[in-house]
DNA sequence: ATTAAAGTCCACTTTTTTGGTAGGCTATTT
DNA sequence: AAATAGCCTACCAAAAAAGTGGACTTTAAT
C-alpha cells in the first residue's frame, strides 16, 4: 500500500497540474483545497522539489509549481521519491536493490515471480504521468 | 514491499512444498533449515493453517504440512493472508476495499492507474502457485 | 495412567516506520 | 526595513512490524 504521505503527494500534484502555467501556488492553498496538514505538506513538497519534480519561489508571489510539463513526470518517479521501492522484494528492485539473505536469486522461485510483478507494474507506472491524474 | 513476515511465510512454504507428502514437518525443523525465529514462525504457520493453507498434527510425529496440492494454492492468497492488501490504494482493493476520502472514484485519475496496476499484478499472482516456488 | 512431544494461545516487549508539529532561518519582494 | 513565503532542523506520538515468554491442550508411546 502507498503511504498516506504518497497519497498526499499525488493530491498536491493534482492541484499543481490543474494550475500548471498559472504561476506559483501557495503551500497553504494546496493544504486547504486538498485537506492536507500544512506542515506535513511542506516536507512533501520540499522532497518533490529536491527530486527535481517541483520548483519553488520564495517571498511574496512565491509558491510551488511544476518544473516540467505534466506529461513529462512519470507516476513511478513520484512513488520512488516519496514512498521508496515499488517492487515487492528488495532483491528485485531496480532502484533500491538489496540482495536477499538466505536465498539464491538464481534458484529462488519467489524471485522470478516478483520480477514478473515488478515488470508488469513498472510497465504501467512508467507510462503514466501527472497529466493522467487529471484527465 | 512485502513484510519480513510474509517473506518468512514463503520460505517456510517452500520447505513444506519440498516435503510434500512426506508427513508432518516440525516447526523447529523449518525454523532451523530456513533460519526463521522459532516463535515468530509459530504465529505465521498458525495463521496459514487458520486460512486453510496448512494442516497440522499435534503430539509426537506431529508437525505442519500442506493441506492441498502445491499447485492449488495461489501466491496471491498467501500474501493476502499474511500481509493483507495487494493493491496500492485501499479504494482499488478487491478484498480489503475502503472508499477514499477526499477523492471521487469516478473522476480520480490515480484510482484508474492503480486499478490497472492491481489487474496486472493479480494476473500474475493469481496464476502462480506454491509449486512455482520450487520450480 | 503417565510422560514427553508438539502445536495452540495470549499477552507482552522492543524496534522501526509513519504521521505530524514547533519554531527559528533564509531569501525575495515592495 | 518590513512583510511574505519557502527552508531547515529537530522533535514527538501513535501505530505497525518484529520478536519473545510462558502456560495450556492434544496426541502418542510406554
Amino acid at each position: 500500500m502507498l503511504s498516506k504521505k504518497t497519497q498526499y503527494a499525488f493530491r498536491a500534484l493534482t492541484h499543481l497540474v490543474e494550475n500548471y502555467n498559472k504561476g506559483p501556488v501557495l503551500i497553504s492553498e494546496i493544504s486547504k483545497k486538498k485537506k492536507i496538514p500544512l506542515k506535513f505538506l511542506e516536507n512533501i513538497l520540499l522532497e518533490l522539489k529536491k527530486a527535481g519534480i517541483l520548483e519553488s519561489k520564495k517571498g511574496k508571489g512565491g509558491g510551488y509549481y511544476l518544473k516540467n510539463d505534466p506529461a513529462k513526470t512519470h507516476v513511478a518517479n513520484v512513488i520512488r521519491v516519496v514512498d521508496g521501492p515499488i517492487s515487492m522484494l528488495p532483491c528485485v528492485s531496480l532502484y533500491f536493490y538489496q540482495r536477499c539473505k538466505n536465498c539464491d536469486e538464481k534458484t529462488c522461485g519467489l524471485h522470478d515471480i516478483m520480477s514478473d510483478v515488478r515488470d508488469a507494474t513498472l510497465h504501467i507506472l512508467e507510462n503514466r504521468t501527472l497529466k493522467d491524474l487529471v484527465e
